[in-house]
DNA sequence: GAGTGGTCTAGACCACATG
DNA sequence: ATGTGGTCTAGACCACTCT
């Protein structure tokens, strides 16, 4: 017999019928789920929409298929995160403190995969909280480039992906991002007007294009306990 | 007249096709693609095998569609990563050091939402490098429960995951994380062999119950370099 | 009214698993 | 030999948007 249904589409009530019973207990990690003719039947469904439910819990990766055999409950991953970053920090403002053209440091030519003769755009910035700290501190480094435009005298207001953006295909890009502790030496300290020592998060980040070329690095310098980073692993809902 | 072919099922080849010409630039992020019927005609397949490839595109969010008008090439978002955290780190060993029930702090207090007389087990685990040097030091909390068998004797060698997932339905758990940076206390100094100050990244675990119920607390001090974390964020491939 | 995507069906053929 | 999932088709109806 059929089994309750919902609303909305069939295969919609077929995916999050399974799906509560997955978290229900009725199948537990490692199971078969009953194959798609049986949930055709009980269903009262065609088999392209059984399966249409099926995807769904597949994409979540609540559920995988081995072919020709079924269909099983995946066992739960908890150590992929979804991480969220961005530099703005709830209630804070942002200033430019600098940028010009430097030859990069040894830092930066490995960050970037440079030789030091080429010379590298430096945008440095500043958040500060609503009581006027300063919380983070901002570098980013893009290689130079002639055929890119005046950037010292044009672009003091355009932000980061503004202007890495336009000279690369918006979809030859992807980023790569490092977590990490580190004591502020004395030249961040001034910066960052804190004491020499104190622990400061540090988030760097690699832009890179679709030939593995690097088209940008930055760092991301945070007092705590500002710009802690969350994430989740898992299911939610 | 039809594009050309690759391999394997047809869908894929309309999904890669498209990848492939969104990536050279093809169409824009914002852009409409062609419509379904006319994909149709251009790989010679019908409308389900068009929107099965279709559909694994808009799965991977390079694309989503706009009902009843058509679909976009997405403009990427570089805020979120997958970033991949494990205790276990490269060519490292792990040993326990003290599991026993206790009365939480207030810190554990506030992680699990528990009153001040509620016992939690704590587990206190070390990590040591090839060279024997302490770079990691681990605290988790679990609230006991007399349900749970004795832990101290029976649980010594087991690891935190497999003591909490036999309680819980398997699904019923996911996890928030928070990463931060934190100088090392007196009592840190001590337990992890480091100068009071020293910067170590901490990465919090909440293990979290269907039903929003906290079912464990993760403390994990690392000292830098080690246990950097790294994550991704964009299209790979 | 023509075109679009969203849903659904009832078949079909295949390669492979298991007994 | 039977059952499984993987692929694919040729229709169908709907609700909506655009003009």
């Amino acid at each position: 017999m059929p089994r309750t249904s919902k609303k909305g589409p069939l295969y919609t009530t077929i995916y999050s019928q399974l799906r509560s019973e997955i978290f229900k207990g009725a199948f537990l990690p490692g199971e078969m789920l009953p194959s798609e003719s049986q949930l055709c039947s009980e269903f009262q469904a065609s088999r392209e929409t059984v399966r249409k439910g099926l995807k769904e819990l597949e994409s979540e990766e609540l559920i995988y298929s081995r072919p020709k055999i079924g269909y099983f409950v995946s066992t739960p991953r908890h150590s992929d995160f979804t991480v969220n970053f961005t530099e703005y920090i709830e209630g804070c403002t942002t200033q430019y403190k600098n940028i010009h053209g430097i030859f990069p440091d040894e830092q930066v030519q490995k960050a970037l995969d440079i030789p030091p003769n080429q010379v590298v755009i430096e945008f440095e910035q500043l958040t500060i909280n609503p009581e006027g700290a300063i919380i983070a501190y901002s570098k980013k480094y893009l290689p130079y480039e002639r055929a890119h435009p005046s950037v010292e005298s044009e672009l003091n207001y355009a932000v980061f992906p503004e202007i890495t953006m336009p000279k690369l295909d918006t979809f030859s890009l992807y980023t790569s991002i490092r977590i990490s502790a580190v004591a502020a030496d004395d030249s961040l300290a001034e910066i960052m007007q804190c004491s020499p020592g104190e622990p400061l998060l540090l988030v760097e980040r690699f832009f890179i294009q679709q030939d593995e070329q690097l088209a940008g690095y930055a760092l991301f310098y945070v007092k705590q306990p500002y710009g802690q980073l969350n994430g989740m692993s898992g299911h939610r809902l």
